[in-house]
DNA sequence: TGTACATCAGTGAACGCGCGTTCACTGATGTAC
DNA sequence: TGTACATCAGTGAACGCGCGTTCACTGATGTAC
């Protein structure tokens, strides 16, 4: 048998390809209940393994949760990046962003159910990991935002404010998207044109801040 | 032994207390879990019984969840109630709505957390009984905003975006003052001064609606 | 007021179940010579 | 290429545990007369 790049079977492949089975079990599982109501023994179950094989893969199941939490996090970060680079440049910032949202959350509706899921259901740790994401995602936000010439005299703390408020519009989407019934192309159009509406009208806010004479100081 | 009024020891105002034992513990221990991982021996153990009494009082633990969910409903509806009829009016419609929302929910963290956790966490019925009530709130909210000459022209759909948009960023308050930590009234205040900006910067892109060249038609 | 009976919140033993984890093991894969 | 040994992913039996739920019960409270 010749090994072919497809289809190496090493032992240290095989065992790359178990891992990957345990991750994809709990994370389909994790699709209608919550982290802490997943068992050891039914992940190993979805996996084709026997229980105790769990533990040449993870040492517990919260590092497999940690795990989850990381490879959802790259998805996330993915997104950021091609919202950045203006990869589906229309040349509307918001429909491009709406649009780049769209696409990332349908291509992996698993990773973002699980991160909406566990950053307030979830325990300690994973909880806190997705906090903190999200916070340096409104963070580099905030000085995307800084470059625009209208915002260059914006206080830092507005900056993040008005980034904040972006994250939580967005966060709202993908709610919509998640929770939607039933699925179907029509539905996903009106989610989206709310989301630009939402957008559009934060960003209205935001060229008139200030301008508003009775709470400029 | 007099009855007197606080002091009545019928077997019903007894089973009454021992009720309320079950929900107050079963609310304490949703403290730092989710109500999945809630089991029936340790809500009877905090309230000081012995667990097959529960089924005097719930036919299952989601029977009791159920009842949670419409406890932490009413203090919902009691703080709409509140902001709308315009409790403490100093004449600032967003500096009221943001010290009520803050009253409420320093006065009711647990059904706030509660709330928070079981909207995305949750099980079904739970979930689903959540979303409807919130639902609910901001198409109310839509209604009282349609009284406002300035939005009479409105869409329908337009008003509910707005609506919306209002609701998810009091529960992004909801959030921020749950999370905070360390608790303080200075920490507080720094959070209420970022929701009141939220809510000027909507109402400013609000006001500026449809004025704006590019999305008129 | 006193007595006889009904109600029912709470008790305690017992059950079968799925759980996480331990342990000694197997046998295919990998490595050294 | 062939042989002898090491590695280690996966196995299977076993454990003690907390769980939800059943059942027959107890004894204080409530009610009818």
């Amino acid at each position: 048998m010749t090994a072919t790049e497809s289809e190496t079977n090493t032992r240290q492949e095989r065992k790359r390809r178990t891992r990957q089975a345990l991750l994809e079990t709990a994370l389909s599982l994790l699709d209608e209940r919550g982290f802490a109501d997943l068992s050891l023994r039914e992940v190993t179950r979805g996996a084709g393994i026997v229980p105790t094989a769990f533990y040449r893969h993870f040492a517990s199941m919260e590092e497999l949760g940690v795990e989850l939490v990381e490879q959802s996090m790259r998805t996330l970060r993915d997104m950021l990046r091609s919202a950045r680079t203006g990869e589906t440049s229309s040349g509307d910032i918001i429909r491009d962003s709406v649009h780049t949202l769209h696409v990332h959350v349908r291509r992996h509706e698993d990773h973002f159910r699980f991160l909406l899921r566990e950053r307030y259901g979830g325990a300690g740790p994973i909880q806190r990991a997705i906090a903190d994401e999200l916070r340096l995602f409104a963070s580099e936000l905030a000085v995307d935002l800084a470059r625009f010439d209208q915002l260059r005299a914006w206080s830092s703390e507005d900056l993040h404010m008005m980034a904040g408020l972006i994250v939580t519009a967005m966060l709202a989407t993908v709610e919509d998207l998640l929770d939607v019934r039933p699925r179907g192309a029509g539905t996903d159009r009106r989610i989206l044109r709310t989301a630009e509406k939402r957008l559009r009208l934060i960003l209205l806010g935001v060229a008139n801040w200030r301008s508003d004479p009775e709470h400029t100081s």
